[in-house]
DNA sequence: AAGAGATAAGAATACGCATTCACAGCAAGG
DNA sequence: CCTTGCTGTGAATGCGTATTCTTATCTCTT
């Protein structure tokens, strides 16, 4: 790989002039700049980024962390900030947290031996101290996205918000019964049970983790049976959603009719389902193309600043399930 | 961000003893030692590996190139990359090509300007010899990945003959009229038609490219009115097979008696689906763990080597669709 | 007890780039 | 014709690391 003291001595200039050349801020005769352009396009001249990196300035690289890249949702974002991220000259490095807070945190380490300049991440848990303190002493700039921090500058749809839009729609749908599939930790839940708790349905509401599909199929039975109220389905994402319609077409029911379901994500797939399937929809490329967009000012213009936390509407996407 | 030089001024010792008791290679007095781990420890001491790389040794970077990370088969191929190389001790940078040659080379420069120590590509074709020429060029190793490359190490199922297994059992089942959806040029449509031409079929094969769901669905209602024989789908992958499904749906006709279903990719969604999608599977996993442990060694232990492919099979995974 | 060999640590250097500093050449002004 | 000021270029330097080379200290042998 050629580099710039070569093209000097091939040019018979000095090494700086080359530099000089090929960032083009400085002024330098026409005759020798042709020379040395001439040359770098022959030998198909690459800059060496990490002597660049080393150097001092910046080194464009941008970590992005996610919780699970397999999962369309967390795909389409790392797709969209990626061509975000390309459009401003910055490459990215993935990484993948999957749901442990141990790789979280490796991952910071790895962040700091590239001198990453800047870091996209999901949080695993929205409220985890020691993750944010580890953060708050790097000395890269920070954005959350799809979670909400506080204290850092994140992007995030409130899900708690989704999740009380969640409850009203069933509600005015006449479902009375409510059944959550997903952790419990999980901001739609806590705002889906805030909601109806308001409303007077909170002995109605459940919350069940996703462990294993026979076990969610008994489990299902068991809460449908248990009641006589009508039932609904509020699951935490779009392929949660996909099984439960699946059990609950097993148990012989109706959808929407004996019981309603409704996801979160507004995967592809749902438009194809049958029942269609009503779901959330989160504004995934407004959100990657804004949180890119103020983080690479953060790091072009560095200096003080205070945390924004910016929140974006989850829209209801109405469909045939519920 | 502390360095070594810092360290060894705290420690009263020279920066290349910092070195040698950090890399653990050499002999170094256990009393110094453990004084400069003490300090590193305490200062949270992080390696600077732009300032390794630079130096001349590995960067312990890999380029992963993908058409598109948002496709659930290309994201869960990134996932099981990444682990591998985790566990390896490399990280990733990820490019999306978007289907776009001209991105594909872009990202080539990239790889160059950072020096990586090799690149796990998804090639947007399989036989483009501009790409193919450049690859070359690079000095460093390429490995394909999901697409067979001639003169690359490569990693991939043979579409063609999955195609043809398909055609096998789409034939047992007593299907008799074909349509595939998807592009041309893909392997699995030329595997598939050659089997059918073989068996006396070339006319009853048909290939739509999939524009449009609309008009998908006119094409497919008046594909299937053309004729009385038997009728069955190929779909290019599960997300087709997904829409078919609806437009069969619509079109009032049952799965699989008078129409069949075939998707691929073995997407995990085809388990829930009603009726249960037929399709077809890739040990992704298997191929991605291969591909990294291949590449690695290729970066340790270089050399003189010829490029050898790997092929891999296509399972059927055969459920109610067909 | 003195010289030879081993061992541990420091000094110097290179990697590729950007930047600061110094200097040569030249035009303009007195 | 000499000084002032500007412009374009080369020399020197630093970024953080690993490595090579050198030197000082110590152990062992005879």
């Amino acid at each position: 790989m050629i580099t710039m003291a070569e093209i000097a001595r091939l040019t018979h200039v000095s090494q700086p002039t080359v530099s000089r050349v090929l960032n083009g801020n400085t002024k330098v005769a026409p005759e020798i700049r042709e020379r040395v352009l001439a040359c770098a396009r022959e030998h198909d001249y690459q800059l060496n980024a990490l002597a660049k990196g080393l150097q001092g300035s910046r080194t464009h690289l941008l970590g992005v962390l996610v919780t699970d890249i397999a999962n369309g949702f967390f795909a389409d974002l790392a797709k969209q900030i990626e061509i975000a991220a390309r459009q401003r000259g910055y490459s990215i490095i993935l990484f993948n947290s999957d749901y442990n807070p141990q790789n979280e945190q490796e991952y910071l380490d790895v962040v700091r031996r590239y001198r990453v300049d800047g870091v996209l991440a999901v949080p695993i848990r929205e409220t985890s101290t020691e993750w944010h303190d580890y953060v708050k002493k790097l000395d890269v700039p920070v954005v959350t996205i799809t979670r909400h921090a506080a204290g850092l500058d994140s992007f995030y749809v409130d899900h708690a918000a989704a999740g009380a839009q969640v409850a009203q729609h069933l509600l005015d749908r006449g479902y009375r019964r409510f059944l959550f599939i997903g952790k419990d930790y999980d901001g739609k839940y806590v705002g889906f049970h805030r909601y109806l708790a308001e409303k007077g349905f909170a002995d109605a509401t459940t919350n069940r983790v996703l462990q294993d599909h026979d076990q969610l199929r008994r489990e299902l039975e068991a809460w449908y049976r248990g009641g006589t109220a009508r039932a609904a389905v509020f699951a935490g994402n779009d392929i949660y959603a996909l099984q439960v319609l699946d059990i609950v077409r097993k148990l012989g029911l109706s959808v929407p009719e004996q019981v309603g379901v409704i996801g979160f994500d507004d995967t592809s797939m749902g438009r194809y389902l049958n029942p269609r399937l009503s779901t959330v929809s989160q504004p995934t490329a407004d959100m990657a193309r804004q949180a890119v967009g103020w983080l690479l000012d953060l790091i072009e213009h560095p200096g003080e600043h205070t945390p924004e936390e910016h929140a974006f509407p989850a829209q209801l996407i109405l469909r045939e399930s519920t």
